[in-house]
DNA sequence: TCTACATGCTACAGTAGCTGTAGCTTCAAG
DNA sequence: CTTGAAGCTACAGCTACTGTAGCATGTAGA
């Protein structure tokens, strides 16, 4: 096994920074690992999961709050997972979300960098475009978020 | 036409907030407007433009530096637009990369999500999922970005 | 004209999730 | 024993705002 790992090793190991991981710790997501007698962090094998955890979840979206519940619902393992359940599907409906956004989005850009006909400023469909206020009932339904 | 609207009158014509318009005037991206003399700001018409045209790109996703470039490009309108299709380009191409990232997302979060099967926390697959060492690979060949 | 009171002003802190820097200390190899 | 990489703390900075405190201004009604 791999006890005893420098921060460095750790952080390379999940592919993190090393900032990120005293982050983590200030944050209360990491627990405070042992210490060498000159103060550096040497971790264990438990140390490394948990990591693993937090950057699977970050990758997939949940964000520290979220995270931290759920680290705090590992320790609880006969509670029922509802909670859990829970958490995911608000990340995922987030994530849907922001999909359908970005598309909508997406399309817009498209039609306008399309429609570019490489002249000058003064004829740019781009500009025009962004500075026409008849476009702007595309988004603006949704800035109350 | 609807000369010296007051920042709040001209705030909600743009649906933002009066933050957000003191914070672009800091930032250069709306011009300085006359003042009255006990010190507000009294806007007309080409800042009422100036403004919708700023939040128009970034409901498209233009990042505030890429506004400014826009903004000053639209003042030199005989040049080509070549520079102003690339920085659209780009805000298209970052929107894409976007959509595919959230895409895979939401196909893990989706099995996530329908394999729970409601038990305890111990037997919770979204957990299992989030502990799992070998999920990683889906993501982290991005993290670079 | 006086008085409320909404709105405006500046300046700064806080948000999320890190990332970078300064100035110093510790560790491990040679 | 030295040297250089890596660690330490503490704090500033990033994006694009948003919120707050404490005060000044503008305007409508009495």
């Amino acid at each position: 096994m791999a006890q005893d790992l420098t921060i460095g090793a750790l952080a390379k190991r999940a592919a993190t920074k090393v900032q990120t991981i005293r982050f983590y710790e200030h944050e209360g997501l990491m627990p405070e690992p042992a210490r060498t007698e000159g103060g550096q962090r040497r971790y264990a094998k438990v140390h490394a999961d948990r990591l693993a955890f937090i950057r699977h979840a970050r990758e997939l979206g949940f964000p520290l709050d979220a995270i931290r519940e759920l680290l705090g619902l590992v320790d609880k393992p006969d509670q029922p997972c509802a909670r859990v359940d829970l958490v995911a599907s608000d990340v995922l409906a987030d994530v849907e979300a922001k999909i359908t956004r970005l598309e909508s989005l997406r399309g817009e850009l498209q039609r306008m960098v399309r429609q570019c006909r490489h002249g000058r400023v003064a004829e740019c469909r781009v500009i025009k475009v962004l500075a026409d206020h008849s476009h702007s009932h595309c988004l603006t339904s949704d800035h109350g978020h």
